[in-house]
DNA sequence: AAAAAAT
């Protein structure tokens, strides 16, 4: 097996996590199951919710990931319960329907099979084509690979066309699709959109990039059918305020010229008098992190008024589930709490999913349906995935350094392991005369919005994050992802390598492993031979050497962490700004010798600029020193791939 | 294990 096939098997998930982690999970939830806020039991059994719990239905995802979970129905009731309504829905049978929604589920050809009239004869022929319905249906779905297990599931829908005839969307969302240039929904959106539409509660799991924004922003829109002032009605979760922001654009622009009124909130402070239940002006749709409505919910009185909710959801859900002191989970267990209308539906969307989350969905929601599009908690096979051995720290930023040298086709995205690391790497490569900037959590929340505005704009080549970017942003045309640092976890390496081949385009991703990782990939993959490997090594070391360039840089990052004792945040942002200043110094030496002279009043104008849009001047400098017409200089001077 | 998340 070479690097490559070895690689595929630690994206491709076949040994690599699923019960390893699986099993991790449960087990450092045991703990927590009688305590936590978020205990099931103790939590919905409060009386917050006054629907009917439906038993349980057990679910097989297929993928045989959770064997290693107590199946939750238990007897022979249950199980004869869970054949009966199997029987059910895969015989397409009549459907109620959903309370107030006026929407029937009946498919056309049911309407048809009602309008005939009913001699015994004809009703034969009408079981056969219900028959050859249910065929088609399960044709689709095996085509697309949905999977779904819940009782009347409502049929796929093909076309986004149906979406307006059998569920009501406003010929102008429709219309705004078109324009985005969105023909025909993906998988999960086939399946995941009629089920919100008949108000199912679901959980659906499908690939990076497949499309689950839209799919669930879809129909928020069709259900909502029209702004009411009834306050929000609506409410999205999302791990980091980057990806709220994402979605809460998604949504504007579905929703333009609808007349919903959409909102992100963006300073908790604001936000009270903005929407508070005194103002007037209420909003239909909310996009947030979950921390902020906390703490609007937490004020007294509180700030915001969730009792008019009727979806929540929960996006990246695995995510938002993560529990222990500093974890989302008691989060979100407060914002559930908050939703205390009667007839509040839940929707979880996730590329991954562990075994905790099902589980809770499954004894938590109503009548649960769980949909999969494809195999669990794999990478999409859209990304060209290589597996680079790089010996060592140092090997690293040599074979960085070789793939800016040798020439790549920007944008990339290169993930790193921690704030400090994204920092000294950064440093590193500020000097080299491209266009790279960093993003994590600690940067200001302008700083963060310029360079995601920047990145979108092509205006950064190279972009070094933290996990802050990994999950659920769509970064169009993200040719490569780096994975400088390797990933932690086979569930954040599907995340980080789904920044690219997004929407059935192509993408690649690389991934550095060094001496020290070899415990973690052999854990992963199950692997103990690295002789292939080894030749990777040995090509990358018989390359002729950028080396004369590393010269400068093991200082850094060989740098300990908790290295100078007793800098608090500040100390260590002015000691990283004086840092900062002396290199600058170096790097315009550096730009000199490469000829791109500028002028001292274009230095001064971009200055200028940059300090309006409130970005941090040093990096600024660097990334505005080559505008999108450099970029594609760049881009077609250098030959296109690497390694 | 780290990152993210309110003011």
């Amino acid at each position: 097996m070479d690097a490559f096939e070895l690689f595929r098997k630690l994206g491709a998930g076949a040994k690599f996590d699923l019960k390893r982690f699986g099993q991790d999970a449960a087990r450092s939830h045991v703990g927590e199951a009688s305590s936590n806020a978020f205990s099931a039991i103790d939590y919905f059994g409060t009386g917050v919710t006054s629907r009917s719990q439906s038993s349980p239905v057990e679910l097989d995802d297929g993928g045989g990931d959770d064997n290693e979970e107590e199946n939750e129905v238990s007897g022979a009731e249950g199980k004869r319960k869970q054949r009966d309504e199997e029987k059910d829905w895969t015989a397409g049978g009549p459907l109620k329907d959903m309370e107030g929604s006026g929407i029937t589920w009946t498919s056309s050809l049911d309407r048809k099979i009602q309008n005939l009239p009913s001699d015994g004869k004809e009703k034969s022929s009408l079981k056969r084509m219900k028959h050859l319905h249910q065929e088609k249906v399960n044709r689709i779905r095996s085509q697309h690979r949905i999977n779904v297990h819940g009782c009347d599931v409502p049929d796929p829908v093909s076309t986004f066309e149906d979406l307006q005839s059998e569920y009501r969307l406003s010929p102008r969302v429709l219309q705004n699709l078109k324009d985005a240039g969105l023909t025909s929904p993906t998988p999960v959106q086939m399946q995941a959109i009629p089920l919100m539409m008949h108000g199912r509660e679901l959980l659906a799991c499908a690939p990076t990039g497949s499309g689950k924004t839209l799919a669930f922003c879809l129909p928020l829109l069709a259900q909502l059918q029209q702004p009411a002032n009834l306050g929000f009605r609506a409410v999205v979760i999302s791990p980091t305020r980057e990806l709220a922001n994402q979605t809460y654009r998604e949504l504007l622009r579905l929703s333009e010229g609808v007349g919903f009124r959409v909102h992100i909130i963006e300073k908790a402070s604001l936000a009270a008098k903005k929407y508070g239940p005194q103002s007037n002006k209420k909003y239909d749709i909310l996009v947030s992190t979950p921390n902020r409505l906390v703490f609007l919910l937490k004020q007294d009185p509180p700030a915001l008024d969730f009792s008019s909710v009727e979806w929540l959801v929960v996006d990246e859900s695995d995510k938002l589930f993560e529990g222990g002191k500093t974890g989302f989970r008691e989060q979100l267990a407060a914002v559930f709490l908050a939703c205390s209308g009667s007839k509040v539906r839940r929707a979880f969307f996730s590329a991954t999913c562990t075994p905790d989350v099902e589980q809770w969905c499954r004894l938590n929601l109503d009548n649960l349906v769980s949909v999969n599009i494809g195999h669990r908690n794999t990478a999409v096979d859209s990304v060209e995935q290589k597996l680079l051995f790089v010996g060592t720290e140092n090997g690293k930023l040599v074979a960085m350094r070789d793939i800016i040298k040798t020439g790549f086709l920007p944008p990339m995205l290169v993930f790193v392991q921690s704030i400090d690391r994204a920092r000294e790497l950064f440093h590193e490569l500020v000097y080299e005369g491209i266009n790279v900037e960093v993003i994590h959590a600690d940067r200001t929340q302008q700083q963060r919005d310029n360079v995601v505005n920047s990145f979108r704009a092509g205006k950064i080549w190279v972009l070094i994050c933290t996990a802050l970017l990994a999950r659920g942003m769509d970064f169009k045309g993200v040719n490569l992802v780096l994975n400088y640092d390797f990933p932690t976890s086979s569930v954040e390496y599907i995340h980080r390598i789904g920044r690219t081949g997004r929407a059935g385009h192509q993408g690649k991703a690389i991934t550095f492993f060094t001496e020290n990782d070899k415990p973690l990939l052999r854990r992963y993959t199950q692997i103990s031979n690295f002789k292939h490997i080894h030749k990777v090594k040995r090509r990358l070391e018989n390359k002729p050497p950028t080396r004369s360039t590393i010269c400068t840089t093991p200082r850094i990052l060989m740098k300990k962490k908790g290295k100078a004792p007793n800098t608090g945040p500040k100390g260590e942002k002015q000691a990283a700004g004086g840092e900062q200043k002396e290199k600058r110094q170096s790097q315009t030496a550096v730009l000199q010798q490469k000829g791109e002279k500028k002028t001292k009043g274009q230095e001064q104008k971009r200055r200028n600029k940059t300090q309006k849009e409130g970005g941090s001047e040093k990096h600024k400098k660097t990334t505005s020193n080559s505008s999108g017409a450099k970029l594609k200089r760049y881009c077609v001077c250098v030959h296109v791939f690497i390694v």
